[in-house]
DNA sequence: TTGTAAGCGTTATCAC
DNA sequence: GTGATAACGCTTACAA
């Protein structure tokens, strides 16, 4: 086993100095043709490559981005990864996963994991206990420390740094307005509690569209789904609940859902009991995944385009990083004038498929 | 903005030396009880906290783990990256994701670049094309430079490392036999092509099974989807071809497929034929993923444990780097003695849902 | 009890 | 043209 080769021993080998290597190795015309030509081929002979850290040590900076998102196991947020590693890695950086599981106490754990030396800079979509607690003093402590931030879709107006989300409230209000104008008479809305910031937008989205056409929402066509007891692993609850309340508004011909897995099941039950999508019920869900898709019927959806998402949270952050050392720092300055933060807007996109007409 | 404090700037502060700090920080008891108390109060005052990146040139480790993956939109591997995630964490490590995107020479950049220092180790799944090219010197030489490997799901002999996979070829026999005990008189088979393992070792499976029937198997019952035209996005190509692959073969009343997109498609497509499931056909998958759980009717799978052979992986690779340092570096010896590799295996288990009786 | 110095692997500055 | 030195932030013999 031979161990990664370094300037040293390079040095000793080829008796120079280490800086001679150094400088060789970069090309430097201080070092003459020779020696140039003789420390290059050994170093490439040895698989010489500078080791990362010690450039990190050395440059203060890592040339790595910190990812810190509260689910990995979710069509979304992976999809956001993909688009952040691609750009990422194009423009010569690494990207490091840290994952919150929706907990105020593991994002934080997480975030001064990572805020300690090994990234430049964040990428986060924050969880909802943090939402729900309302508690961001760990945002404001990284970025007061010089580390800059980007948010994306779940993003607070209180902490000021760029973000990245998509248009929610239009989204639901196109979504919705597609219902409303294929004939459905009775549009429910299937939602998350307030708290998190994206359903509460949509839910607004949905009110809206009911009122740019001079109707009136009736709150008895609301279902709030509380997921605190994880949804996702107790379907059947889930499924009682939309039975339920599809049993108790039969005149339901419209449905709009604030995320697919509701959508989907939705129309899973109403195909139980009986009714034909989208003859009977018409079906429109949030968020473009891998469900929508393969469902029977496939779902209509309001797509995020996750990877974009991703792509321009990070060319954000890498952005605002190189912008930091083309100007010495000089970001802040004294007199505390605020810079200014871009507010990204991703727009939606109503991809048709077979559950609406 | 206060930058991140450093051992120097305390001892300046508090006008002793940088050692004395550092000695006070982790409570040597060289130091006075004054002085000592002294310095923590400051330092948790200013909120000091070591800077990683120096700790790892110093300690020659980074106490994080590289995870190169051929694509993370997809619910295994980001269910086989929770799992890593959580042990490494509980471990006291850090994860850093790379992408192959199931490219040879992505995967030997990715590989490239996270070894020059900045992880301790990997656990990687091997891309498709690299298994179609049978090249493997870039692990060998990671491995030689006396960084440890843990590949998991799609691994190869030629490649000495710890291993962990899912019993595929078990796991096959068990869903083809579930479905010939269920009386299915004609199985058919959906599978990738060859150079893919785990296809590989899924469709010896299928073999198995009507082998140990006394029954033979039938080419034309055998469906082989060339997905190098990543089907993902030609979702009509790949309906059109098991269309026509049901069609020819109406006496089909069993199904096996190697993934939970084949075996999903299929019930669709057989349903559309007018096809009911289970009644006149019944069909397994194998990956437990979304899709299986959701769709219409919900589908048998064979459960390949994600997030437990993350998990597992991770709990090799941390083993091994820790024996390392315990055991001074002497894993590799002189007389190039090999050393144990370990091979796990996590059982499959059959989910029975709604698409088989 | 405290401080000095070396070293982890690099690069940049300045001397020779 | 080449080399010595300092520095990035930290730990740890070893001196004082």
């Amino acid at each position: 086993m031979k161990k990664k080769i370094t300037l040293k021993q390079i040095a000793k080998e080829l008796d120079v100095s280490v800086s001679t290597v150094s400088k060789a190795l970069s090309g430097s015309k201080e070092i003459s043709e020779d020696t140039t030509q003789k420390i290059q081929a050994f170093a490439k002979l040895y698989n010489y490559k500078p080791n990362n850290i010690a450039l990190s040590l050395k440059n203060r900076k890592t040339k790595t981005i910190g990812i810190l998102i509260p689910e990995i196991v979710h069509h979304f947020f992976s999809t956001v990864i993909r688009g952040i590693e691609r750009v990422a890695n194009r423009r010569g950086y690494n990207v490091i996963v840290g994952l919150s599981n929706e907990s105020f106490t593991k994002e934080i754990i997480n975030m001064e994991m990572l805020a300690n030396g090994s990234i430049d800079g964040f990428i986060l979509s924050i969880s909802k206990e943090t939402l729900l607690k309302q508690d961001y003093h760990h945002f404001h402590a990284t970025i007061n420390q010089g580390m800059p931030i980007v948010m994306f879709d779940r993003v607070v107006d209180e902490v000021e740094c760029d973000k990245v989300i998509v248009d929610d409230f239009i989204g639901a209000v196109k979504a919705v307005n597609k219902l409303i104008e294929n004939n459905c008479k009775n549009v429910a809305l299937i939602t998350t509690m307030d708290y998190v910031s994206v359903g509460k937008l949509r839910t607004q989205g949905y009110l809206k569209a009911f009122e740019d056409h001079g109707m009136e929402a009736n709150p008895n066509m609301i279902l709030k789904i509380d997921d605190s007891l994880n949804v996702e692993n107790h379907l059947e609850l889930l499924e009682a609940e939309i039975a339920q309340f599809l049993k108790s508004n039969p005149s339901i011909d419209g449905l709009f859902a604030v995320n697919e897995l509701y959508a989907v099941t939705a129309m899973k039950v109403a195909k139980k009991l009986g009714l034909k999508v989208p003859d009977d019920i018409q079906v429109i869900g949030f968020t473009d995944g891998v469900l929508s898709k393969h469902a029977t019927p496939s779902l209509t959806t309001v797509s995020q385009h996750g990877q974009k998402m991703g792509e321009q949270a990070a060319n954000l952050l890498i952005d605002r990083l190189e912008a930091e050392d083309a100007e010495g720092q000089q970001y802040f300055t004294n007199n505390d004038e605020k810079r200014d933060f871009i507010k990204l807007v991703i727009e939606t996109e109503i991809i048709e498929r077979e559950s609406t007409k």
